[in-house]
DNA sequence: TATGAATGAGTTTTCATTCAT
DNA sequence: AATGAATGAAAACTCATTCAT
């Protein structure tokens, strides 16, 4: 195949994309290096003078979701115009955005084949939430809405229970309530753990439907 | 090498024992066939007399966790002599006494070539634990010794942040609290959530360290 | 599984029976022993006591089927009330019905998958077919109504080009005839390799549709 | 082993070559990919480099040669210096000369362990040869040296007696005459089969032993 | 930067066959 | 006559990675 010289950047985005994509559709370990390179489009060398390994791949696609993810909430987290309630409703919304606009990747990423993406961000998100997540607690508890000794557990808690993305039933859909009581249910305990006025955050506009 | 005919069910859990034995120590798929059969010290073909595949002594290996597990939780809630804040003390306490014994499986579940445990552990653990749970919640419900809308989806957040093995630090050990406070900042959330009085849980001799 | 101990003949028999079956549904290779034996219902070990090799029941098949051949024709030629003629006749008409009893096991005997098949009958059955076929060109040869130097190599020819079950059409159906034109060519080309007065066939009662 | 680069197609042709070889020699189930590889002496990756399976050389293989057949006819069908007679006679030539060429290909493709060769070619070769010879016995019907109303059947009808390479006896050298009487036969059979004159295709040339 | 031919260790799986019972 | 657990060699194929160009 005739050469395509590309800017370097590109090429390694472009890369990045596919590869989210296969490993997605197909799985990690199902995905082979050669599956990808083709769909790009180039050499198999090619991928391997951009990334040392397909696990280099796989840390590029995590890392780039994290950092959207971690942009996206530090700039909420930065605004001064917003009170904590605020703030953590904007979380919310960002989040829930977030998995829409990738065809609800955190409800896909507990199929089998994706247990490697699955665990990769398990162990991503917390470090990169819980500090924005517990300061904006902490704020709150100064500012006397919230009313708890421990902010980062709680931070910890809401985030490692997907409270903010109450959806999956893990099959116990006769057990569990719908959609709309589940959603009712998390607000619940995110108040109650943070020792908020029942009934805030709905008041602070975190309706399901609305968020986007 | 010379042929020894056992007793097929003893034989195939001896294939279970091994297999896990290797999983845990190498990863599931940096785990070979090869290295299970070498290590139990019988015949490639005998591996595949009595599994199907791989994949299907890591289901076997997880379906004796989650049945040990719900065996154990199941005579717990049958318990008739006990209250429903006993019995979660008594989950609490066997879920712990569980993960110690097997060498803080949960934890260690979180590294990345135990992906495959990992994940099949997380979809199979709900639908076991979540009724028997939500049940216990509901009953103390009625005893008014909790105060909550929600009993099901309340076992699923405790489960789910895995609030009853409150040991997980992410990297994040400069911003949490240690072992002790997260310790109570769990059992804080936990009644909280449930909307039981604050400190019952201690009173009913849930404290770290006195578990087991 | 309880033991069922049957009279050896039906038990050998009736392994015959299944393997051919599955050797014709799957193919000889693709067909392993344990199929054999899960659709016969009986233990692995049951098989190797009527059964040297696996090869040994494909032997018993095509054998059982080169038998009823021979048997089928022998007791055509034996009559002595037939004229050559009506023997090639009866010859034909009774192997089309061999052919159509067993859903066309000639036609689909090509297929790739039973190229073991194939080339075992097509090796077995000339030695059996040809000195009785040719041993009646040679009286039809006396009779003066076939006229031939070479009867052996005359029976070699029509049965080796499969001319008496002129079915197949490799893909060339643009090109051939249709069935009926194929048949009567069929038998124009036999007239002719014998030396036949042209169309005594017809007249002797071999007509395609009726032949059964 | 220190890495040779080499042009594709040579490799490929190099592969097929061997496999060639090996397949004739072994049979095509007992030649192992290893095999294979170890005569060319490239790694057994390279094989799947170049084909998918196992299957696809094999296939390789018999195009290769049907190839060869294909063009060898074609080339004598197009000379409109020969007469219908002499373009049999031709053929004819030419398919002896091919096999011997190959040792005796079409002889011992017979052997147990050729039946995929058999087969496969066996189905191939019909819709190669047929249109091409029967083409030519329809110029012959024209030019009134032959005389049949089913060219292509007649075509269809040598091609699968193999009357043109009438050489195998089936375990049947008592009842057959010799090669020189078969030889004999065989031309007997295809001129009453054409409806040609009696001795024609001697007196264009075919007479065994100096058909090379 | 990019190519793509070549590597080769490594893996799962299959299956005919054996043999102690 | 029959069982079925056990064998173990063999085999096809995968795929991440390298490297000469």
């Amino acid at each position: 195949m005739s050469r395509t010289v590309k800017n370097p950047d590109e090429r390694r985005s472009e890369i990045i994309d596919i590869a989210e994509e296969l490993f997605l559709e197909k799985g990690y370990e199902q995905t082979a290096v050669s599956d990808i390179v083709k769909k790009v489009g180039v050499a198999q060398g090619t991928f391997y003078y951009y990334f040392k390994s397909k696990g280099e791949v796989l840390n590029a696609v995590i890392d780039r979701h994290i950092e959207e993810i971690r942009v996206g909430l530090e700039t909420i987290a930065a605004r001064d115009d917003l009170s904590a309630i605020e703030k953590i409703v904007g979380f919310s919304t960002f989040l829930l955005k977030f998995n829409k606009d990738r065809k609800n990747l955190f409800d896909y990423i507990h199929e089998d084949r994706n247990a490697h993406l699955h665990l990769k961000f398990e162990n991503a998100i917390p470090p990169v939430m819980i500090p924005l997540f517990g300061q904006i607690i902490k704020a709150g508890v100064s500012e006397r809405i919230f009313n708890t000794k421990y902010p980062m557990e709680a931070a910890l808690v809401i985030i490692n229970s997907k409270l903010v993305l109450f959806e999956r039933t893990y099959g116990l859909e006769g057990i569990l309530g719908g959609p709309e009581e589940r959603f009712n249910a998390a607000i619940d305990f995110i108040e109650r753990i943070l020792g908020a006025k029942p009934g805030i955050f709905k008041e602070y506009g975190l309706i399901r439907g609305r968020e986007l």
